[in-house]
DNA sequence: GCCAACGTTGGC
DNA sequence: GCCAACGTTGGC
């Protein structure tokens, strides 16, 4: 089984929002950067639990865990015309962009936020806290899943 | 709202 | 294939 880490913003899609969805599931739709694309069409399992991230909001950092439900398909957002995601270069038979049904699991019993993953000296080679990082999927190392589950019980530094 | 970092686009 | 211009991300 992999880990992964999915940024989302919060007043766009959050966390509570994937709770509340029908059975807790949602197409991971509109990821349109092709190093994120090949890690949901080639790597992302069934199974494969997800730190859920919230970017670009008051309190950046992770909030709670969901798993894939659904590996890599074609993102169906990218063929429809009304829809922002719309790309006019990816069509049914040939698509350009894939995305992964996430499901919810749970929040995390605090918010674990960005600066403190700063803060932890083991944490260095994580690549969410590398300058300038803006991927909005990566993959987190069994070893640093571990690591910032253990914080959670903690208080913060 | 600012702006640094980075990806993408397109002219040449 | 180079690279300047442009758009986006996302922390602050």
């Amino acid at each position: 089984m992999n880990y992964w880490l999915m940024k989302s913003e919060p007043n766009v899609f959050s966390l509570d929002d994937l709770r509340q969805r029908p059975q807790q599931l949602e197409p991971w739709d509109g990821v349109r950067n092709y190093q994120a694309r090949n890690m949901m069409r080639d790597e992302m399992r069934r199974g494969d639990q997800v730190f859920f991230y919230h970017s670009n909001c008051e309190q950046p950092g992770i909030v709670g865990i969901m798993d894939i439900a659904r590996a890599g398909y074609p993102d169906f957002s990218a063929h429809d015309q009304g829809s922002k995601y719309f790309d006019s270069k990816s069509t049914p038979d040939k698509p350009r962009w894939f995305m992964v049904d996430v499901q919810y699991v749970r929040h995390l019993k605090r918010v674990i936020t960005l600066k403190e993953l700063k803060d932890q000296p083991p944490l260095q080679d994580f690549p969410l806290i590398r300058r300038g990082n803006r991927l909005s999927i990566m993959p987190v190392s069994p070893v640093n899943w571990a690591f910032i589950l253990s914080l959670e019980e903690m208080q913060p530094l």
